[in-house]
DNA sequence: GTCTATATAATGATAGAC
DNA sequence: GTCTATCATTATATAGAC
């Protein structure tokens, strides 16, 4: 029984994260998504009212995924192997589930602004980076705790980092540990 | 005997870029910039062939401005006194005078790519961070010159850095410096 | 839950007068 | 060097049949 599927929700999700990512919000249209799942335009209307909508139900997926690495560290003892792990599970969603939608999001800030979602994900992150920001809270060991992160996410950076140039997991990992330890 | 000025194409430039890191290049429209200069849209035709020359006649620039830095760079002494140098001229660039291109550009990726302009830039940054990153050439070292480099122009993003948190430049280059060191 | 058909509204770009 | 007027295209979104 094709045309009666019950997962067309998901697969826009996914087909429209994969287009958005690529080409960017903007110039991906509801047609090319609609198109490439072999449905029309309208059945998207069916499963959501905007195309603003499919990336406010994007965003809500991350920022939960986000909240429940941050309800995990904070219950964790206050360790170097806690501080490591939690290193280590960002490394895993920004660059396993969520690598997409990360690569999605940094590249396509101003939209993103407009529609209200980055706010949000800012906070979240500035979180994450309380949790693993040593004790500590002069600038310096503060910017180091961002650089942290931001080591772990690099290769969807393609001015500063990019996929042919991205570090191995283990190497952005060991020096996202140096950047976060307490003495240098 | 306003309405025969010669300096329309620098004023284009400058209100197209405004807007482009504001909104981002396609939510920006030419009427709207148009309107901004109070000009009509013929009148940038004028000047550009096409609203996507705009942004390569930017582009062009910031490219001119990395190559005369690492010209700079490569005919000074390989001394740590040139790496702090090279550093503080790279933030003043990056922050002052092309701040708001940088933004622009990190944030409109798909676009840029798509105008061919993100793989000639992405090279130029590369040779940057030759430039100040230390002797060897293992993982490790070499993500932390791109690290350092990343520093100082992190206030410019918005997930990971943001205007409100973004460190004070004196702050930035001392870690920046740290990251380059030979031995931390 | 998916389709056809259409309404509505912008946009990038061009032609040609002044 | 700037204007008026217009074209062609494309996009998001909706109405209503099946």
């Amino acid at each position: 029984m094709a045309g009666r599927r019950s997962d067309t929700r998901e697969r826009i999700q996914q087909v429209a994260l994969e287009l958005f990512a690529e080409h960017g919000y903007e110039k991906t249209s509801l047609r090319e998504i609609a198109e490439r799942l072999e449905v029309t335009k309208a059945a998207l209307y069916y499963h959501f009212k905007t195309k603003e909508d499919i990336v406010h139900s994007l965003v809500e997926k991350l920022v939960g995924a986000f909240d429940e690495l941050l309800h995990w560290g904070s219950a964790q003892p206050r360790t170097h192997e806690t501080t490591e792990e939690v290193l280590r599970r960002f490394s895993s969603l920004v660059n396993d589930e969520y690598g997409s939608e990360m690569q999605f999001i940094q590249q396509n800030v101003p939209t993103l602004k407009k529609f209200g979602v980055m706010m949000p994900l800012g906070q979240k992150v500035r979180e994450l980076f309380q949790l693993v920001g040593a004790e500590g809270d002069d600038p310096a060991t503060e910017l180091k705790a961002r650089l942290a992160l931001v080591a772990l996410v690099l290769g969807i950076n393609p001015m500063f980092g990019g996929p042919e140039a991205a570090p191995p997991p283990e190497v952005a990992l060991k020096v996202a540990l140096e950047l976060v330890a307490p003495r240098p």
